[in-house]
DNA sequence: TTCATTATTTAGAATCGTTATAGATTTTGA
DNA sequence: TCAAAATCTATAACGATTCTAAATAATGAA
């Protein structure tokens, strides 16, 4: 059985205000890996006395719970998946967008042979190539 | 052969100023994935005239030329790495440390697969361990 | 319900990492 | 040797994130 958002933060220990269930909410129904300031500039115009420290704290909140994944793929701005089950992602080294990509067998069975060899927590790969806009930009 | 540190920047069509030396120098002697701001603090007391602005733009210049590799553990500062062959690294997602780990054929093998199919530039394994550091003081 | 307590949100200031600017210095090659 | 180009320096500016203190909302006991 599918759990409400407000279900699934109370699962993470997490009081759902409305705040927050709206930046889950977005985030898994914006597959975009957005960075912060994005969440807070999509959000305000249907919630105009969202503040910015919020969208910040929730995200925080949610990556140390384990409600969301962070990567930064510029090295300057965090950006944040919703979808915390196991995929890789796909990093244009250019314009720094970030796509999805789905493990298939083999893929899995490589990180968890290294995550037993480690002894890890967690295993993920890095996929690093130039999207197709910037592939035909650069023509 | 062994090139230079001078010859290698060369090669990778970098002049070789002192200052880059140096700054290449450290971070291939000092394998512990620096911070520009770790870079600029350790080298400035045996390089007083040495400024940050220059250890930014030195470290930029080498991820541009491929000369270093970087990376964002903590999603606020970046990190630099002046060894470029292929190897992983194993982040603590408490302290953010980043150690080296070398690839078996079996991960080499399914990072080239991985690659072949995505028709990736280059894939990465990013590993999470807490470190044995941390992982005593949680105790 | 009412009240006190605690958690959350808000706005803005402060901080920190990074980049931009402009002038000084160094290097290069004619 | 000298002009042109590249590099370095110091500092200002910027953008992302965190901190602070006050306001608001939620909770639970009486």
């Amino acid at each position: 059985m599918k759990l409400s958002l407000s279900e699934q933060l109370k699962d993470k220990g997490i009081r759902p205000s409305w705040q927050r269930i709206a930046i889950l909410d977005f985030l898994l129904s914006n597959r975009i890996h957005p960075s912060a300031d994005q969440v807070y500039t999509m959000l305000s115009s249907s919630m105009p006395t969202l503040s910015k420290a919020t969208v910040y704290n929730t995200l925080n909140l949610f990556a140390d719970k384990g409600v969301v994944k962070t990567m930064s793929p510029s090295g300057v701005e965090r950006h944040y998946d919703g979808v915390v089950s196991r995929h890789g992602h796909i990093i244009c080294p250019i314009c720094s967008r970030i796509d999805d990509v789905d493990y298939i067998q083999d893929d899995i069975d490589a990180l968890d042979r290294m995550m037993e060899r480690i002894d890890a927590d967690s295993v993920d790969f890095v996929i690093n190539r130039i999207c197709d806009k910037c592939r035909h930009e650069s023509i």
